[in-house]
DNA sequence: TTGAAAGCGGTACCAG
DNA sequence: CTGGTACCGCTTTCAA
């Protein structure tokens, strides 16, 4: 059994192709008749409309990609969720592939789904920083055409500064100003270090932005030794701050730059004896699930994620379908953040997350 | 600026549309000058060549779709880490897509991938049971066609039970036993009940069975309202074991057909005061990285899910590249699962995981 | 209201 | 080694 195309339906409808078409299509200029005999022609033969070659025609293919940096990132189930309600809602598919990070992989990607013709893309770029390769990428990513349009693209996260291409992100910097500011004011420490993501991170950076805002506002010291480089992972963060310890460092309080290495972080302290928070209270970032069903539950930067998805394809869809077309004034979507005390920053509050509606 | 496409290049390099092919697709007959002013012509121009298009002529697409039930559940993540390392190594790029365990938006996916001339398919299915609707998708996801050929099927966590879809499962039932067993032969426990999947879903009757037969094996008794059902969810694991106890109940052991609801059912059977694992043990099913860094740590079976996904790509890509034709004799590979023990069974150890390796 | 025919952007066969 | 051309499956004028 082979597959069936137009060709056949029409043959077996005794019809011409295009009126086949037009059935499939319901335009309306076809009689009652020839529209039964078609329908019926579609039913018993199982056909269903070649994607491919109807993308090649009319480049539209309701398709989105929506490209992360790593599908087993807590961080970004909840954008996904987001983004996929809100596809759904209109009739697109989206389709999520990973980058690991590497620029070059994500480049591979964009050229790919560029070459597909997919109507948008929502991407978490690895692309930051001045150098020249990388805001050629910028300019490449904020111009990749199908036919004669452009193919709208929504940053995640932070602003890739591009004229065409819009964003949906939250201000990095104040979120982990305020996180060490909680430290700081409700927790009483002076002796913060931050366990950051990797250099050259735009996120990463930020933070440290904010963190040393904080301490300087608050007339403290900021020796350079204090920022710590980890890889996002719960072992990463506790590696560093095992190594810190070991080295005799002292300190009574830490922020992460996400909440997984703040996990690895109270491991570390907890194996050298040291008690969280009465001996040194500890920030997370980001809000994830899990955080808040530990012992001692993590206070940390609640960032709305789902609206996050939610707007990053409202958005797109604008875009594809040019309802908002050039309008470049609210090009970026800013949204706020907030400070959750709990357990490790000395906090009693049990858990301040509605768990009936989250998961992991 | 429009897109261009091969016709613009061979006009740029004074060549024929013939000559662009074949030095893009890398065939030898072409003379070492026209295939540096073909390549230059590339370069100066941005070309790429269009996916859709080449696949309408080939039927390649060099896609394979991975159709999950849900994104946010941690489950897949490590599955998805399997096949994407799996896919990348051939060249093959993966498009995850999610159901909700609806089989309604499965069936509909489906259509889209096949429409779509992809690949290949690897699937975690809502599909189960023997309703005729049920069979008949099943019989329509075994005979997906594009062209002349068949697009292969490969099952994730279950067998279909059709000639033409591959799977990679572990034995469920067998798994739930192990549990069960260990809780009483381990553990010590004697009043077990089991909170289980959504009814009708095959993971969740499975592990009911290896459940009963724990126990008759072992001479206990099965009272038919020791079965609860939950639904994922941390949260439902929590709401079901919270009735339960209002209502009364005594047990001293909890088996939870995932390690999400086996953490719900911690957190409620703490509130109302029994301590786990000195009053309840519990066991989990799955073994998601987090569970081992609660308090109490969760024990469970591990489930290989990275060997999972790296087999399951490994088979798609043979069916795709026809290596293993119809091979119908090993259609379905059967991995192990192990029981890990730890605290919430009374265990000391600490952390059986290697977690420099592992992430959420 | 209907059908014929011209592409969409490629690939591959055939002749030279 | 090179160019011409038919065709992949579908949509969309343009005439009839």
């Amino acid at each position: 059994m082979s597959e069936v195309n137009i060709k056949d339906v029409a043959k077996k409808a005794g019809v011409s192709i295009s009126t086949v078409s037009r059935v499939i299509n319901s335009s309306k200029n076809v009689s009652t008749e020839l529209k039964v005999r078609v329908e019926q022609a579609i039913e018993d033969m199982g056909y269903s409309t070649n994607t491919i070659a109807r993308g090649l025609k009319v480049s539209r293919t309701k398709e989105v990609a929506v490209i992360i940096t790593e599908l087993n990132r807590s961080f970004f189930t909840k954008i996904l969720e987001g983004i996929n309600q809100e596809a759904n809602k209109n009739g697109y598919q989206i389709f999520v592939m990973e980058t690991h990070d590497s620029l070059e992989k994500e480049m591979q990607i964009v050229s790919n789904i560029a070459a597909r013709w997919m109507d948008g893309i929502i991407i978490a770029s690895s692309a930051y920083g001045h150098e020249r390769s990388v805001r050629k990428y910028i300019e490449h990513l904020g111009n990749l055409q199908k036919r004669e349009e452009r193919i709208p693209v929504v940053s995640l996260e932070y602003d890739l500064e591009h004229p065409n291409i819009n964003a949906v992100v939250v201000d990095h910097e104040k979120a982990a100003y305020n996180a060490v500011n909680h430290l700081i004011q409700a927790a009483g420490r002076k002796n913060i270090i931050n366990v950051t993501l990797p250099r050259g991170h735009y996120m990463g950076e930020q933070r440290v932005k904010g963190y040393k805002r904080a301490l300087e506002e608050n007339g403290l010291e900021f020796p350079e030794e204090c920022v710590l480089e980890g890889e996002y992972t719960t072992y990463s963060g506790y590696r560093v701050v095992k190594e810190r310890l070991n080295k005799g460092s002292k300190f009574d309080g830490i922020f992460c730059a996400n909440d997984q290495m703040a996990v690895g972080a109270i491991k570390a302290c907890e194996e050298s004896g040291l008690r969280v928070p009465e001996d040194v209270a500890v920030m997370g970032n980001d809000d994830i699930f899990v955080a808040s069903l530990l012992k001692p539950s993590l206070s940390t930067i609640h960032v709305p994620r789902g609206r996050m998805g939610i707007h990053a394809m409202k958005r797109l869809i604008e875009l594809i379908e040019n309802k908002n077309g050039g309008n470049s004034k609210n090009r970026v979507i800013t949204l706020d953040t907030e400070i959750i005390p709990r357990e490790s920053t000395g906090s009693d509050a049990y858990n301040r997350m509605d768990w009936a509606e989250l998961d992991w």
